[in-house]
DNA sequence: TTGACATAGTTAGCCAGCTAATTATAATGA
DNA sequence: TCATTATAATTAGCTGGCTAACTATGTCAA
């Protein structure tokens, strides 16, 4: 996703208003400024997890072992949630078992599967990295009250209704 | 960015805010809420851009060089606006020459500079693709009302203000 | 039983970002 | 003046996504 620097000023958005009379020029702002400050966001919380050593991707994974009660799932499951293809949740496995921080274990009822295990050192690992992470979130959202935290909820949800439409 | 189809349940949020007690629940879920919402978003809109033949770094090239009064720029400014660095702006440059939808031209003044020119097929395509890209935007922006939007605007006004503080 | 199909995971190769090093030109100060 | 430093753009090589093709295993119906 690209950073967006220079988002438009409210005259160049009139102009290609203009120019392009399709254009609602609220709704363009509003959904730049929404794409620009969610890839702040994710460039200012991808790099609380560099100095941790790790990338999103492989973050994620860790996470979603460790909701699971054993702590283990199968990379086809892993990648559904990630939202990613399974070549890559290949590529992520092949990172952190380098590291020591998942497990692959085969699986005995059914050849073809693999099972996913969250290692001691892969628990150590977020328990190093989520409490920063969940502090840096606290602190960015300081500045909203309980109040704007649900309209936001509630004018994202509606938001998110509208892109199914767009496909 | 990633996906993010599995967000966190409030169980779940609640079970990781126990073991790492500096979890924000609600700033926790809207800010996965946010994030997701924005990927989706700018997943739908590159599927738009796609049908054009354009990935969104080239067709942002375009959309900055037809803000400039004559249509002409360089490539170091253009990358500073983007939020990519010269290195990308180069591959991106190369990709828009090729497509005949920018041209290069040597700058007498300095000679180190590259002046970049919006030709007449990238006026052509912009105007192809931006009707579409704007109706899009408000087709998934219909839902709010113009308070909605203000409010959207106003909230991640104050998030933006929080993200500094992250580095 | 076995041939067709489905599924799990991996491999190979592409692409668009990135950093670091390189080339060419301009600006500056002893 | 000319050595040093700064700047503009590019090139080379890395990385993490992707798609498509492949291997191995399981399932199911004729």
């Amino acid at each position: 996703m690209l950073q967006l620097k220079d988002l438009p000023t409210p005259d160049v958005l009139a102009k290609f208003a203009i120019r392009y009379p399709d254009a609602d020029v609220t709704a363009v702002s509003s959904v730049l400024q929404l794409l620009r400050v969610a890839t702040d966001l994710s460039i200012a919380l991808d790099a609380c997890l560099s100095k941790h050593g790790l990338l999103q991707g492989r973050w994620w994974v860790l996470i979603l072992l460790m909701r699971e009660e054993n702590k283990t799932s199968q990379p086809s499951i892993l990648a559904e949630k990630a939202g990613v293809t399974r070549a890559t949740m290949t590529g992520l496995l092949d990172g952190l078992e380098q590291s020591g921080l998942i497990a692959r274990v085969l699986a005995k009822e059914d050849r073809r599967t693999v099972l996913i295990n969250l290692t001691d050192a892969g628990v150590g690992k977020l328990d190093s990295v989520m409490p920063d992470y969940y502090r840096r979130i606290r602190c960015c959202m300081q500045g909203l009250d309980e109040e704007q935290r649900q309209q936001l909820q509630k004018i994202l949800a509606l938001i998110n209704l509208g892109i199914p439409a767009l496909t």
